[in-house]
RNA sequence: UCCCCAGUAGCUCAGUUGGCAGAGCAAUUGGCUGUUAACCAAUGGGUCCGCGGUUCAAGUCCGUGCUGGGGAGCCA
């Protein structure tokens, strides 16, 4: 017989009779003549309810089932005559795969999210954990849905790059010398490494992503990125994953359009796709979760400049541990004070000072400021981070020399102003931030599978 | 990297002025009427994070290290 998953079981509307289905145990409950049994096999939220009398065979073996134990349970689908479910399932035979034993970590009650860390390899087996990861998933394939629907292709971009100032933060050097030998030659010569010259893991892909939009239109790329700051918060990771969308012809409002566009489809979808496990998250895990939704679905994305934001920041009543002036970078206090009390919702800042911006960033008529723009969200801070990029191959080779940057190793980079450059933006969005916005999970350890942070590379 | 907080049973935590190591849940064993975080009873379970110090006596006080969490910076 084939096996049904059980998402696919507690959505039918009549009883196709026998059924095959392969699982975990999640709890049992014994009484005299019968067990009671709760079977998860991953495919959703729910459990199916298996009934196991003391009439089969092996029924002393059942008695013995534990939670965490995994099974394979041939029976007849029947309507439940308890409370709580539609279905549940009437075992004719059930196989032990394998005994889960005493020593089975999870237990039939609330982990705190800090114990589950220490066992990331078991926690997906968890209501909570689960969800998130059905989720992620589905919002990966969701990015390349809302993709394909708008006509952009995607690409891959090199995970590892020659090029390193970009600005962005430390790196993690990519090497395969051997480390013995550079330590008797007291340095690393590079001359003799893989690539014949420093290397490092990709801090974005954005650079080679304008190259394809300037060849393909609309592009974007979704990957892995890597950090090697020594960042220590909820919101950061060494490794995580980044959407970059870019655009040619596009300005920097077409841009703002795209990200709310994008940000209000993924929300959508993961309403629509994953109901079960979205209401886990508002019910148990973020009271607040519900009304954030809703301002996002239903909301405009407010729209200003750095300027106003000072503005608003200077003439409010609340109390900054840090000044703002024109020329410094908003602190999270006021990021956070701009879209969580003053507009209570996504929030589109654009037109940073150029100082405090990277060299690709579009100048704008001012001198002064650039094309650039932060999408703030309630709760998390920065989700998306982007610009208008400079296409004027003058003003581009002026801003790198005015911050001292290496040219001959972006000639490609310049080639493209060079030859029927156009005007085009993108930006970068944090795939885990943007799951921590629709799940309410407050910790980006939370929603990698196996995260990686300064001093913690386990499993 | 900086500031703050925490570390006690498998998990979550209590532990008073420094004076015999505790609870709930889990586990194990038994009971039980269709249960659903089942219920009832019994039993077992400890490097009180490590190291050093103060003291007649340290889970408790002091120093130091490690680990975890919250916040800041960096950013997505």
């Amino acid at each position: 017989m084939k096996r049904t998953k059980i998402n696919n079981l507690l959505k039918l509307e009549n009883t196709p009779g026998d059924v095959l289905i392969k699982g975990w145990v999640r709890t049992k409950r014994d009484s005299k003549e019968f067990s009671f049994m709760e079977i998860n096999d991953g495919s959703a939220l729910k459990n199916i309810q298996v009934i196991a009398n003391s009439n089969l065979d092996n029924y002393s073996d059942i008695e013995k089932i534990t939670t965490g134990t995994s099974v394979s349970i041939m029976g007849k689908l029947v309507e439940s005559p308890g409370k709580g479910q539609k279905w549940e399932l009437q075992a004719k035979n059930i196989d032990i795969i394998n005994i889960a034993p005493e020593s089975y970590p999870l237990q039939k009650k609330r982990h705190s999210d800090e114990f589950l860390r220490t066992i990331a390899h078991l926690r997906p087996r968890t209501n909570k954990y689960g969800a998130a990861f059905r989720i992620r998933s589905e919002m990966a394939f969701a990015i390349h849905k809302f993709y394909k629907e708008k006509g952009f292709r995607y690409l891959t971009a090199p995970l590892i790059t020659g090029s390193d100032a970009e600005g962005a933060g430390e790196m993690f050097r990519v090497t395969n010398l051997d480390p013995k030998r550079v330590k008797k030659q007291g340095e690393m010569n590079f001359d003799q490494d893989f690539f014949g010259q420093e290397s490092n893991l990709t801090v974005s892909g954005q650079l080679s992503a304008e190259m394809f939009a300037l060849a393909l239109g609309d592009v974007y790329t979704f990957g892995p990125t890597f950090r090697a700051e020594n960042s220590n918060t909820s919101r950061h990771a060494a490794e995580f994953w980044m959407l970059e969308p870019e655009m040619a012809f596009c300005d920097l409002n077409g841009n703002m359009d795209h990200g709310e566009e994008l940000v209000k489809y993924l929300t959508q979808h993961a309403m629509d796709e994953c109901s079960d496990d979205m209401a886990l998250f508002s019910n148990f895990v973020d009271k607040s979760l519900k009304k954030r939704i809703d301002t996002i679905l239903n909301s405009e994305f407010e729209r200003i400049s750095y300027t106003e934001a000072i503005d608003i920041l200077q003439k409010s009543k609340k109390k900054f541990e840090f000044k703002v002036d024109f020329g410094t970078d908003l602190q999270s206090e006021h990021e956070r004070y701009l879209a969580e009390d003053y507009f209570k919702k996504p929030v589109f800042l654009t037109n940073y000072p150029k100082t405090i911006k990277p060299f690709y960033m579009r100048m704008n008529d001012d001198d002064k400021t650039v094309a650039a723009v932060d999408l703030l969200v309630p709760g998390i801070g920065e989700l998306i981070g982007g610009s208008q990029r400079e296409e004027r191959l003058s003003v581009l080779d002026k801003r790198m020399d005015e911050m001292n940057l290496p040219k001959k190793d972006y000639w490609w980079y310049l080639d493209s102003r060079k030859f029927g450059s156009v005007p085009h933006s993108g930006f970068g969005l944090g795939f885990e931030r943007f799951l921590m916005l629709i799940t309410g999970i407050s910790n980006i350890r939370d929603v990698i599978p196996f995260p990686r942070t300064p001093g913690s590379i386990d499993f």
